[in-house]
DNA sequence: ACCTCCCTGGCC
DNA sequence: GGCCAGGGAGGT
């Protein structure tokens, strides 16, 4: 079993993963009774009280996600937006389950399954807002989707040409690309072998295209696992199983570790206050 | 383009 | 008992 340490924040893959499962639950489903157990999560709503008051007797139309984003499009115009910041998780269950420690909001549904937004840490939030609310919020500020709308490698050579800020943390950076975070970051980027220490304007158009490939094919095979889940658990599906991806990390969390494809030790190297997992010999 | 802050379980 | 992880917001 690999030995990590450090805690996995949800990504796309876990948020994608998510939004599936919950489609199959809550599409066409009504809301039937809605408590917030802590008020830091629903911090980004205008007044507390709007989000039980606007959840109320609605129903849930369509489920989107724009990078790390869940959006769960309502009737009358409303959208219920979530995003799962460090440590949090949805668990769909039926509402006699006892309700675990760290349970911040849970909206029953007629019928009895409850929506359940479990988040330790309170970095993730909920909230629900108007088509205007969610047009004017930071939503609209990020680049396109790392999943469905990846910049083409014309458009990602013109976004990186001359800059000088290193490309792990433009990765990182949701205006440029959403939804790609600290694990899928590092795993794209030893897919492709390019150093996260490159400064972004220094990749060459042929790196750029191995490096939007990279992405892809990252996602699309974690979100096949089930998103990763670390030793800690902190992140299952809705459903209560693991995310598999964790077994299928080439560096994340295996500094010391012999590199699946040349062997050299992998290295942390701690890059803006994050870290960074990388090959020193394929990864030049 | 950079810094600080938020928060808490788990580790030393 | 203190430190650490880190996404995103807000500030400079």
């Amino acid at each position: 079993m690999l030995r990590i340490q450090l805690q996995r924040m949800p990504e796309l893959p876990e948020v994608e993963v998510t939004r599936r499962i919950l489609e199959s639950e809550i599409r066409e489903k009504q809301v039937a009774e809605v408590s917030v157990n802590h008020p830091r999560v629903v911090r980004r709503q205008k007044h507390p009280t709007d989000f039980s008051d606007r959840l109320q007797e609605r129903t849930v139309q369509s489920l989107r996600r724009h990078g790390k984003f869940l959006i769960i499009e309502l009737d009358a115009g409303l959208n219920w937006v979530t995003h799962l910041g460090m440590s949090g998780r949805i668990q769909m269950v039926d509402n006699d389950q006892p309700e675990e420690t760290h349970t911040r909001t849970v909206v029953r549904f007629v019928g009895g399954r409850e929506l359940r937004f479990v988040d330790p840490r309170t970095f993730g939030f909920m909230t629900v807002w108007t088509e205007a609310e969610l047009a004017s919020s930071t939503l609209n500020r990020l680049g396109p989707d790392a999943l469905t709308d990846l910049p083409s490698v014309r458009e990602f050579v013109g976004y990186l040409r001359g800059r000088t800020a290193l490309i792990k943390p433009l990765l990182l950076n949701q205006s440029v690309v959403a939804g790609v975070g600290n694990i899928y970051a590092d795993e794209s980027l030893h897919l492709c072998r390019v150093s996260p220490l490159r400064p972004g304007g220094s990749l060459a158009a042929d790196e750029v295209n191995r490096l939007r490939i990279a992405i892809r094919t990252t996602l699309i095979a974690a979100i096949q696992q089930g998103g990763t889940s670390l030793e800690d658990l902190a992140y299952l599906l809705p459903d209560g199983k693991t995310g598999d991806f964790l077994d299928r990390l080439r560096v994340y969390g295996r500094e010391g570790q012999g590199c699946c494809h040349c062997g050299f030790a992998i290295r942390r190297t701690v890059i803006r206050s994050r870290s960074s997992f990388w090959c020193p010999g394929c990864q030049a």
